[in-house]
Parts: structure tokens; C-alpha cells; sequence
DNA sequence: ATATGATTTTTTGTCCTACATAATATGAGA
DNA sequence: TCTCATATTATGTAGGACAAAAAATCATAT
């Protein structure tokens, strides 16, 4: 058997390191603890002591846990709990060039998917005032050539979608979703593939007087080059 | 003007430490040379002596690019660039227990306009032996009494769904979303809120026999007594 | 000569000590 | 009691040391 084979039959030995143990210690520490944000944690010296590893590895892994927004530290005053933040940590991989070409492809996707599901919260939250700024946002677009296409306005336009779900997170999360959208735009700009029947105006009729349902079937429209391009 | 208003008023001095700069100059590196992955990295030392601080700041450093994913290290082959995984950070920070309520609410949302957008990547990509696996599912669990609830029908009906788009990312995505899920879910238990008009059963002979639009209204209605939950 | 075993080299993992720095606590003086 | 100076304390950074593991090299035996 060749050693390729071989190397796919026989799991390698997984040696974690003291640094990824006190990670996963520290954070069943914290949870256990169910600590409240800016409660006081030990000092890096105490939990070196009670976990029974250098100093050094119990920095590693609270550097880790600063990386994600876990833990805060102050000078003097030691490390506070942190508010979470779930989406700290996304934002450090969600980079285009450093993505293999099939996540791109499945967070684009996921970002279809996203806008097709928008329509009930939306008109749930929407207010007068949403629809005046989104009509702006249409006012400024019309009138332009349509080519060359003007990437701004979709950030605008289906940016301003996600504001007005009142959903914070998700809108920080398609924010995040951006580069990788011009990216696979990008792509498609060359094949004129770019925006299907139903316009963004049409849209925010839709909003207007029509019911999640006709605004799901206008997205739908809208999207339609992006969906044909979908494999299988 | 209270101390705690002028804490939000005033933003606090960012004093990054050496390790953030480090992480990011590093982070730069990775992207200016578009390694493939597998290519060797400089060893620990060199890096130390290259960026001009201590072979500490380096480690602390790499260990966090260490948990994101981002490389791998062998006893003397040195570092190598790892396969990039945008989820495995996100796996470290999403625990109901730490996250605050709102986020918890807000991902619970995502979740919801995920499942209203999965019909059209559904359509195209579910097979046979898929619905067949479905209909086990479902077969399973009829039969059974409603109350008490079977959470893990729940995850195994949908979870199925999101496996049937065959995109990989949101599978795990999603599985990552269930202890969230659970969590809300449980919350709401109490109240007998939990599913709606529309079975499982249900929306499986719409995806055998209906549309794209059936579906979403099936779901729709599936996911009602959630959807009236939502505030505003 | 090839295969096996021993030795050396190299690089990461871990520990330790030391000191700078900043924030707090303490104390002195008016 | 207030203000200023000083001491204390915890983190941030540096640098040295050594163990361990993996690879490379060399030596030996059949």
C-alpha cells in the first residue's frame, strides 16, 4: 500500500499541545464560572500555578481568547470577561484570497439563500423611514448606464435590506459577506451575468404594496442569473 | 456627566499589543505570498529576527493563527499553510451559555431566514435516495406522541435539509446553530409553542410532488408559531 | 550494496528569569 | 480633606535554556 493510502487509513496521532489543553480549560473555567462580562478573572500567574504550566502557556491561550473577544485585559487590573462577540472571530478567515474556491462558492450561496428568506422579518420590521432611505438608494441608481455595472449600488441596496431586519448580527455577518459578494460578482461581471428581470425599484414596490410572498418571487427574479449559474 | 456615560462617550485608546501587530503582519504575509497550502513557513526565529521582537510575541501570535485554522505545525518540518476552514473559528465562540440573549435571539432569526430561503438550492440539488432518507426520518417519528417533543426530530428532519443542498458549509454551519437552536427551542417548550400546521410529513410530499413556492409557504407555516414570536 | 540501527542536527514546545510599563494603592504633606 | 509623590502590582516583552521529536546523516552487518 502506497504511504498516501496509508496516510488516509491510519489517523495521524493528535498531540495537542499545553496551550490548546488550558485553552479548552480556561474556557470550561469561564463557562463553568457562567461569569459575568467585566467580572474580574485570576491573574496570569495564579492560573499558571493552579493549572500547573508555565506562565508562557497560559499567555498563548489567553491570547487566543483575546483574539476572539472573549477576554479584555487592563493593565494592573488584570483580565475582565468581555462582552461575546460571535462574529469577531469570522471576520479574521473571511477573506477571499485565502479561501478555497468552494467555500467562496457555498458563502455565496449562503448568501442567495439569505436573501430569499429575508422577506417575512422584513415585513415585519420594515418602517416608513426604511422605505424612504431605500428609495433614495433606487433614486441615485436609476438613470445611470446599467453598464457598466455599479457595484456600489447592490452594496447599498442589499445592505440597507439586512439593516432593516432590525437584526444586528445579521447584518454585521452579510457586511462581513461583501468582499467575498464583489468577488464572485466580480467574476461574472465579464459574462454579463448580472441582474435578472426584476430591478431593484421593482423591488421596493414589492416592499411597498405586495406581500412577502410577491417579494420573495421578485427576489427570486432578481437573482435568477445567480441561481442559473448554480451547479447540479 | 457620569464617569459611565463618559466611557461611552470617549473611545478608550487602542493599545494593540505587539502580538496583534505580529498576528496581522503575519496574516499580510500569508496573503502577499499566496502560498499554497502545504508551502513551509519561516521558522519561529527568523520570523522573531525579521519582524524585530521576541520569539514570545511570535508565538503568541501563531498560536492564534494556529486555532483559526490557519497553520499547521510539525516537530522540526517547521510550520506549513493549513487548509483554510472559515467555521472553525466560529465553533469556538458559539455557546449559548456565553453569548448574550440578543445574539442568541438574532442567530435564532438567521436560522429561520435560512430555512425559508433553502427551497430553490433544494429543488436543484435533492435526490432520490435523499427523500428516501427523508421519508425514513419522518417515518420514524410519526407514531410517537407529539408531547413531550422530540427535539431530536427536529434536528434530524432539518439537518437533513440542509445536507440535501449538498453544500457543505452551510451543513456545518447549521450544526454548529444547533445548540442555539436547542437552547431557544427548550425556552419555548414550556409554552407549547412548537410546531405548527404543517408536518414533517408534510413538507416532505410538497418537495416530492410541489414547487419551490409550495415549499417556502410550507415552511412558512411550519416555523409560524417561531415567526410569531419575533418582536415589533 | 542494501537494509538496519545509531548518531547528529534541527525546530518546535515548554520553562524560567528579568525588567519595562502602566494602573492602582498607599502615604505624606499642606 | 485634598493633592502630589511614591510604592506596589499585573501585564507585556525579551532572552536564555533545555527537552522532545522528526529528519538527516553516518555506521555497521549480512
Amino acid at each position: 500500500m502506497p504511504s498516501t493510502e496509508l496516510s488516509k487509513d491510519i489517523q495521524r496521532v493528535e498531540t495537542s499541545s499545553m496551550a490548546d489543553v488550558v485553552e479548552t480549560k480556561l474556557r470550561e473555567y469561564l463557562k463553568k464560572k457562567a461569569l459575568k462580562p467585566g467580572s474580574p478573572l485570576p491573574k496570569e500567574l495564579e492560573l499558571a500555578e493552579a493549572l500547573g504550566v508555565s506562565r508562557n502557556v497560559v499567555r498563548e491561550a489567553l491570547s487566543r481568547l483575546r483574539m476572539l473577544g472573549m477576554i479584555e485585559t487592563r493593565k494592573k487590573r488584570g483580565m475582565i470577561l468581555a462582552e461575546p462577540d460571535v462574529l469577531k472571530a469570522f471576520e479574521r478567515v473571511l477573506d477571499p484570497l485565502i479561501l478555497d474556491k468552494q467555500t467562496l462558492q457555498d458563502l455565496f450561496e449562503l448568501r442567495l439563500v439569505l436573501e430569499m428568506g429575508l422577506a417575512d422579518i422584513l415585513y415585519r420590521r420594515m418602517t416608513e423611514e426604511d422605505l424612504k432611505e431605500l428609495e433614495s438608494i433606487v433614486d441615485k441608481e436609476t438613470g445611470k448606464v446599467r453598464t457598466p455595472f455599479k457595484v456600489k449600488n447592490e452594496i447599498a441596496f442589499h445592505g440597507k435590506l439586512y439593516q432593516m431586519t432590525g437584526n444586528t448580527t445579521f447584518l454585521r455577518f452579510q457586511s462581513m459577506l461583501l468582499p467575498i459578494f464583489e468577488y464572485v460578482v466580480d467574476l461574472r461581471k465579464k459574462d454579463g451575468i448580472l441582474s435578472g428581470k426584476v430591478t431593484h425599484r421593482d423591488l421596493l414596490e414589492i416592499l411597498k404594496t405586495g406581500t412577502p410572498e410577491d417579494f420573495r418571487q421578485g427576489m427570486k427574479e432578481h437573482l435568477k442569473p445567480h441561481f442559473e449559474r448554480l451547479n447540479r
